[in-house]
DNA sequence: TCCAAATCCTTGTGACTGACTAGGGAATGC
DNA sequence: GCATTCCCTAGTCAGTCACAAGGATTTGGA
């Protein structure tokens, strides 16, 4: 299961995507009242997003925030990956964080690596074949 | 990410399918030694198990634990989902345990909800297919 | 120049979970 | 009746989740 903070993440950047891009900025405050996010909870969600390049940030008066990159370049696979980490099951199978499983025996014999190395092959595929703006799209159809 | 529970209840039951059919059933201290896993925190997840009529116990002496079906009736799938919870990554798409998000608009239009229920699908779909017959057998021929 | 609107930064908190450990009780086989 | 098993109730300790408070800093406009 994604956390909360994973959720309030993808919506966030689903609001923000969904607004034209000639616009300026959007406001926390806004993206906060609108996806229903508590807002110094928001912060430290879009500092992180920030941190990881894939908002952009402008202070002050008409300051908020902008995709960082345009809409169908940015994957939700993209933004689980920096708010929940990796999207492997198990680290010995993690593209983006690999790590030895401590007590592993054999890593090519392993039962367990081979159903989850495909569960993640299929996971990444869909995740980061799905851009934001194929997300707003279809949303858009939907409704 | 699975817990490190989730991996140890996968090993300990892939030692209990790999021991033949007709043997006595296998002691927790065995497992433990053999998988690598603490004693005392063993007991817990094994009891998990047998709470789930994944695994039978039998006490006393040369007592220990068995498979409640035969090996390729259990699936990757049947344990995590007792150890870990549903494989879903949002609650909305999950079969097991379904549960409306608590702030969605709309869940026809919800971008998010369908990219994650096919992740669940695909997930569903190996985990559930592999089965610990399939699992050992496997890791054999690759031995 | 100064205010209001915005992000940025540090700190705190209360509940919960993860990964164990301790210790004794109860059944069973020899 | 005793050793070998599982069974059951607690307890611990660090870390994470989901927030909240309060101020510092930047910027645009009146």
């Amino acid at each position: 299961m994604l956390t909360q903070r994973s959720r309030y993440g993808l919506r966030a950047m689903l609001l923000i995507a969904s607004d034209p891009a000639g616009n300026p900025p959007v406001p926390m405050s806004r993206i906060a009242s609108e996806a229903q996010i508590p807002r110094k909870f928001l912060e430290i969600i879009l500092a992180e997003l920030k941190n990881a390049n894939l908002v952009v940030s402008t202070r002050g008066k008409h300051g908020g925030f902008k995709l960082a990159r345009p809409a169908h370049m940015i994957s939700l696979g993209d933004i689980i990956r920096v708010i929940e980490g990796p999207l492997a099951l198990v680290p010995c199978v993690s593209r983006t964080a690999y790590k030895r499983c401590k007590d592993c025996r054999d890593e090519e014999t392993c039962a367990i690596r081979r159903a989850m190395m495909i569960v993640r092959d299929d996971t990444a595929r869909i995740l980061d074949g799905t851009s934001l703006a194929a997300a707003t799209e279809e949303s858009l159809a939907a409704a």
